[in-house]
DNA sequence: TACTATTCGAAAACAGTTTTCATTTTCGAA
DNA sequence: TTCGAAAATGAAAACTGTTTTCGAATAGTA
């Protein structure tokens, strides 16, 4: 299934809770429910991280390999308004999406070695960012922090850099 | 000259600090100089902001409409290369490029609004980074903030709203 | 069941960027 | 100063990620 490349299983509670949510964002907005689009809600919601659409793709292909590149790129459409899954762009130019974390706001650190990105949270940050703001006359919608570096701890680095090595040359 | 859209002139002795220092790294590296590199370079650093490839190339064609976007883009390359520009990337799916600015380094505040982007740099900011980044065992290479929001000028923010606005019908 | 708007999938289009390739230019050595 | 190899140029083609188009299929309602 789609949790080939989870540490550990997804909370179906809340994956059927952001299903329905999504079933009911469709019925709002008058469009219609489809089994492509169960699937790849599906699919996306077991998944964890930051995923591309070609990761996406690729998972939703194992249950339906009919479903293309379109109806995956429009269903996330679907997802980032229905507010369900953010957009994210860390520098290497393509969109990944994520599905909302308990945290509501975070902020990231990406690994250049090992390619983990991981998420953190800190008010004292935020309420600097705010000041800053105030300071300079700025109101602020939303923001963005990014951490590029590297773990310290190489062993587990390593191993996460291998991993993926072995994934992809399986064909992921 | 390609000072059209600055509010003020750009230092000469800067401009021929870089222009040295990438000649040198042209040198270095065994590369040859041209005159559109020549060109293409003293027109970047007589610029000012946050610039794109369509807009550096606009300028550079005032000076020799001979050159093209290859030109640009791989003297662009050579100039991030050589650590004379930072290339940044804000959420608008077009790089910008931004000769290295008084300030070391610093983040960003960007209008949605008027489309100002503004600098800043803060201390206390950098240092609880490092050490939020202490706590997760990570080492920070470099990091990116980006503030999006809007200035709270309205009447200053307008102003710049429409003075692009003329800026874009004349054919900038 | 029939109708109509929506959705699908494949392929084309698109935007920004990179590469290719034939031609021109630079620059060190003769 | 001329020669020749290596590098750079410019136009166009290729490429990448994403969006749009369009004819066929499907969902949901009358």
């Amino acid at each position: 299934m789609a949790d080939k490349n989870t540490t550990s299983a997804v909370n179906q509670d809340l994956v059927r809770e952001k299903e329905s949510a999504f079933a009911r964002y469709i019925q709002e907005k008058g469009l219609k429910t489809t089994r492509q689009r169960n699937t790849i809600v599906n699919v996306f919601f077991n998944l964890r991280g930051h995923i591309s659409v070609e990761e996406l793709l690729n998972e939703v292909k194992n249950v339906n390999p009919r479903i293309g590149y379109a109806t995956v790129y429009r269903t996330l459409h679907l997802l980032v308004e229905s507010n369900l899954v953010e957009e994210r762009r860390f520098g290497d130019g393509l969109a990944r999406y994520e599905g909302h974390s308990d945290v509501e706001h975070h902020d990231h650190m990406i690994c250049l070695e090992c390619g983990e990105i991981s998420e953190f949270y800190n008010p004292r940050l935020e309420a600097l960012q705010e000041k800053l703001a105030e300071d300079n006359n700025f109101q602020i919608f939303r923001h963005r922090l990014e951490l590029y570096g590297a773990c310290k701890d190489k062993e587990a680095c390593e191993a996460r850099r291998n991993n993926k090595k072995v994934a992809q040359a399986h064909g992921g």
